[in-house]
DNA sequence: GTAGAAGCTCGAGTACACTCGAAGTCAAGC
DNA sequence: GCTTGACTTCGAGTGTACTCGAGCTTCTAC
């Protein structure tokens, strides 16, 4: 066995989900071809904890499980660069959107807290009085 | 009935919510004191807009109705301020946190989506060769 | 040789935040 | 007077992404 096979627990550790999600991922078709000991145990490679890392990434940043597949379909597909970089293309414009709305949502937020401050500050200085 | 006094629809289209939203919202007590007419229709003030324009932006930039829940029944408490304006800087954190992973991600994205646009070139190159 | 840790599969369960459907009421217009 | 449309309640259903539990195997250490 190369050095670079890992146990389902470490490559989990290493890349940031939990066992449950990795067998989910697997059964879901987003990781593929992960080696087999002889007793039926997973062994990842760096490459497939890699791979695991920028599933994740996509995950947390907002992308569907199914968006995800159809990637991973296309990666599977020679010939698909194009439509794979555009699902990359049109995800990003999500993020950026998703982020131009959560500062908008922040500057709300701080302002609210200003005016709580405010009325805190004047109220303590009521008490003072 | 004062000229600020709206239908479920008209309130659902200004906060920029569904009905059932606003209807559910009610129930779990995040929105009180919805005036009626006499066969039972809802009537939101200007003001009960407001309130749910805030609690979607809450709910969008990420805060469980949970916590919500919280915050409004502290605003039914007087000498709450502390509290109250503590949840929101909570909050606030947990935003700036959100928006600092996105980021990261973004970069992650846009640097792949990088390598696709220059491995695309590269063929089309080799295709003009 | 046995305890304990780690792995396996499979189907079912969970959490969250809505969302829907059935059955009914009510006012306005034709 | 009857249809239409907007509203009501209530309980049940939905979608997403995991997450858990049961029952089993397998390896290592004592």
């Amino acid at each position: 066995m190369p050095q670079d096979m890992h146990t389902i627990q470490e490559a989990a550790d290493a890349a940031g989900v939990t066992i449950a999600t990795l067998r989910y991922y697997e059964q879901e078709g987003l990781l593929r071809d992960i080696q087999r000991l002889p007793n039926g145990h997973r062994r990842y490679s760096d490459q497939d904890i890699a791979w695991v890392e920028f599933l994740s990434c996509m995950r947390e940043s907002g992308m569907p499980i199914q968006a995800l597949k159809r990637y991973v379909s296309l990666c599977y597909q020679p010939g698909t660069g194009r439509e794979r970089c555009d699902l990359l293309t049109d995800h990003r414009d999500v993020v950026k959107d998703k982020m131009a709305a959560l500062q908008i949502q922040l500057e709300r937020i701080e302002s609210k807290i200003a005016w709580y401050e405010d009325a805190l500050a004047a109220q303590a200085l009521e008490a003072n009085a």
